[in-house]
DNA sequence: TTATTAACGCAATTACATTGCATTAAATAA
DNA sequence: TTATTTAATGCAATGTAATTGCGTTAATAA
């Protein structure tokens, strides 16, 4: 994992004070984050519109990824593998905790081979799983 | 399938001319359907907080259930399989179109079959594919 | 038919997210 | 380093999905 400033430079991304601090809450924590979780841990300094391009913006780079959530909130967390604007998969599962509502990538589970179904063109898979930790 | 009536008999719900109209609106369709799909067809005499509260009726009765959606909108599908308030499950995979903006089930996918992690109870798998139809 | 209970309709409100625009900060060129 | 260009930020306003409260209306039970 590098340090925040080397991941913007790396993807082309310009090294704001923001941007750095924000990708730095990313690798601090093992879980996928929330807007609120964000705004709560930014302190008042910067605002939500800031946080909700910010997010955008590293989505679209490739440095973090979307992940569902409990109660169909908008949830991030970091990319793992070598993403970019055009290759942007992942093969994990997601696990969502009834219990303590949070969302996390779980690596170790194989991911199904699907037969191919006439009609349509598969172009990603995603593994959701619910239960409790 | 039955009848719209003897479905609302069967799950305990009473039999409201709008019900009754909502849930043909479902068998009539092979998609999910989105709120919006449904004020129009159910035209300006229904509110759409009544739609949206007849929906989570339904939902919880294990009359129909929640499908993802491309944009992260609500979308629901009648339950194929006989569930009710307390056994809720679904076997069959969302198939997601990124052309035309529809969400489908499909039935004919062999489930990958979970080991174990240590620390997690896993209650329901979850199987989102998407593509082009 | 009447009493009871749940569903409906309307207005208002909440929650999440986005847009426009002026200001400020970062990267680049001179 | 300083000037110029370009992108990010902050604020206010707006958009959209969904929910709540409450009086009225309709469905079921007595």
């Amino acid at each position: 994992m590098s340090i925040p400033e080397e991941l913007l430079n790396h993807y082309g991304l310009r090294n704001t004070i923001f941007r750095k601090k924000l990708l730095k809450l990313f690798q601090d924590s093992d879980l996928s984050l929330t807007v609120e979780y964000i705004k709560d841990k930014i302190g008042k300094k910067n605002d939500k519109v800031t946080i909700y391009r910010a997010l955008n913006t590293f989505e679209k780079s490739g440095l973090i990824h979307q992940v569902p959530d409990r109660n169909n909130l908008t949830r991030y967390a970091l990319c793992n593998v070598e993403c970019n604007s055009s290759h942007h998969i992942h093969h994990h599962a997601h696990f969502i905790c009834e219990n303590c509502d949070n969302t996390l990538c779980i690596e170790e589970i194989d991911f199904p081979k699907l037969k191919t179904i006439k009609g349509f063109k598969f172009k990603k898979i995603e593994l959701i799983i619910k239960g409790s930790c």
